[in-house]
DNA sequence: TTCGTATAGTTTCATATGCAACTATTGGAA
DNA sequence: TTCCAATAGTTGCATATGAAACTATACGAA
């Protein structure tokens, strides 16, 4: 049998998976160890406020971030206990709540944001541009093949 | 501010985490759907035994499947429990439990490897080869960056 | 021999997760 | 207008997960 090739074939699911959760453990260490007041999931879910600012709801985010919506509630309910958005009712659709990030929001992802670099930096040690842009094609391919 | 750089910044351990628990819950569900008996992580704990049958314990399979070792008991529990390995207690250090495929776990994993195949042949569709190494030799860097 | 420390594996418990049911609202069709 | 199906968000519940405590065994040092 050849093993590395079945191995291969058995465990990208898996590789790519205990890699981001290597990644995230690292990244949630931190944000733990200096009290920044967020997890990564957090953090990923101001960023995306922050981009689409009074822009967006709760399950353009669960979209965006592939997270079942049950979490993005939890995670906004976080958030906004913290004061670091507002949830507002959308006045053209009251089902929807739009999402606002505070002055302390921005302030807490400039935080955030130092620690993510920081990590990147460490994890990406050694490995050149165009390497990584493969790396991104070829997981925007594989999202994009398994997606219905 | 550079929106896509910063989300990219932030966003590895995501993308990652995401693209592996697509991958891994589409895999879950062929295994669940045609009653195969196991699931992804038993499936991937099965051919790890495999590879080193009657020469590692379980605390092997967790280093290198990167699972925690409670994690590693339940999965042999039940792979056992389907009569797919067997513990056995190394005479020269008995604290150790030596792992063996049985016929019936052989058998088993030529099914699962054909599910497994047919998934990564749709994950990977029109990825070449160049790319899926490079991507491949990339995770192994970020994973070697962040290990202790 | 008798400790003390280290390691393999199991169990316990508290937390994280996500499906399914629920509420509130919308918008189109009868 | 009055339904009815669809959608946004929340909540309840059952399962998955992992850290820490525990058991059993090994092994080197006093």
């Amino acid at each position: 049998m050849n093993n590395n090739s079945v191995t291969h074939e058995e465990m990208l699911g898996h590789i790519l998976g205990s890699t981001g959760k290597l990644l995230r453990a690292r990244f949630d260490q931190r944000l733990s160890d200096e009290k920044i007041g967020v997890n990564s999931m957090q953090a990923i879910a101001l960023l995306h406020i922050i981009v689409n600012n009074g822009d967006c709801n709760q399950q353009q985010v669960a979209d965006c971030l592939h997270q079942d919506k049950t979490m993005i509630t939890r995670i906004i309910d976080s958030l906004e206990k913290g004061k670091f958005v507002r949830r507002e009712i959308d006045s053209a659709d009251r089902r929807q709540k739009l999402l606002q990030v505070t002055s302390l929001g921005r302030k807490l992802h400039e935080t955030v944001n130092q620690v993510a670099q920081e990590i990147e930096k460490e994890a990406l040690k050694n490995i050149g541009q165009q390497e990584l842009l493969t790396c991104y094609q070829v997981l925007e391919k594989v999202r994009n093949n398994l997606s219905p």
